[in-house]
DNA sequence: GCCTGTGAAGCTATTCACAGCT
DNA sequence: AGCTGTGAATAGCTTCACAGGC
């Protein structure tokens, strides 16, 4: 019934790559063929099935349709979730663009921006509201879920009222650690994080061992 | 001399964090307070510093100057780091202006686009280039480090031609599991995983247990 | 044979707890 | 008193290895 970060994060992998073989047309799949598409071992793939009580065949390997449907079940409570977007600058429209159509269990249905040219108009079929209308917004569509990509300065005072409106998980764009109540799940997307980590291992990850 | 991912991230962190407080005019600082800030725990902060090796004095904590200067030996091989980037729609956008100007030690230097439209033109004071100069700019310039902010369906091919051209890092946001060869090191930003996982915790984090 | 499910082992990361310093 | 640096302990995650099934 819990499990961790880790293990949610590669769950959610494995859906997409189930969803794609679908496509493909296979029925059915084996722990070493998903881990090599998930870029992990058989033994992580079967480990993280186990959480869901989902059992497949020694025979035929998982069922891809039964399998995609329990990772549902365990990662979905609603079948569709609306997300909530505060902050339309570039980054902010780009997550616009990024989640339409992509994923017909998840959208972003209502955005915030402070800037007056900005509000009232629909972008990639979302609708942006002025700032001042976020609490009752997301009250009245009762959005849980939230997406943080206002300047760093402005994060912490915008979480604040995502808070306050009842908002459970936030993800964060904004390089600022935010300050969250116990009951709030925050998800950090640091891009200058990522980058110098990226700039670090490329440099040291030799792989003739140092000398 | 080597270092896990969670450090190497956390280290650039406490970067940023270390900047900022010296903006502020603080001059030295705690590892407790640099654990508020960064939103992990003392002992964990001392961890990271000693894989640096520079060390602080029990009186006064931490040399705001000095330990982002031992940081950036450890972190930095070069003053500037150069990044290239493949694919210039949205988000490639929104990552070009995220990167300007927010860190005098990296810079996106080179984008490159299919699109003749977005080609041979400069976007937020980055020049774009065509597809096919991809190898001969990535290689005039040295660059080693690249962003891939291409569709998923495009993203290995691009992810190949940037290993032959001599990159050994990337950042990826498409939503697939590139294949690299053992010498470059490749991270993942996947968005979708991301906000499934907030959506997953922003449920299931109830603090009063489950019934 | 080759698969799954899983206890047990192994590894890695984090935290504890305390010596040493001022 | 309150801090840093760090060995030792703990917690968490991943992999091994094998029983059980066809």
């Amino acid at each position: 019934m819990v499990a961790s970060d880790k293990t949610i994060g590669r769950l959610s992998l494995y859906r997409r790559i189930l969803h794609q073989q679908k496509q493909e047309g296979k029925e059915a799949i084996y722990s070493h063929e998903l881990a090599a598409l998930a870029n992990c071992t058989p033994a992580q793939v079967r480990r993280d099935i186990m959480t869901l009580g989902y059992t497949g065949s020694p025979v035929r390997g998982y069922d891809v349709d039964a399998l995609m449907t329990s990772i549902g079940q365990f990662l979905d409570a609603e079948a569709f979730h609306g997300v909530a977007l505060v902050g339309v600058g570039n980054l902010g429209r780009a997550l616009l663009s990024y989640f339409v159509g992509r994923n017909p269990r998840l959208s972003i249905v209502a955005a915030f921006d402070v800037s007056e040219s900005v509000a009232n108009r629909v972008i990639n079929g979302c609708p942006v509201y002025a700032i001042d209308e976020l609490e009752s917004v997301i009250r009245d569509q009762g959005i849980g879920v939230a997406i943080v990509a206002v300047p760093a300065t402005e994060a912490q005072a915008a979480a604040q009222r995502l808070y306050a409106a009842g908002i459970r998980g936030i993800l964060n764009f904004a390089p600022v650690r935010l300050w969250a109540p116990d009951h709030v799940y925050v998800e950090d997307v640091d891009l200058t994080m990522s980058l110098e980590r990226v700039i670090y291992f490329a440099r040291n990850d030799v792989v003739q061992g140092g000398t």
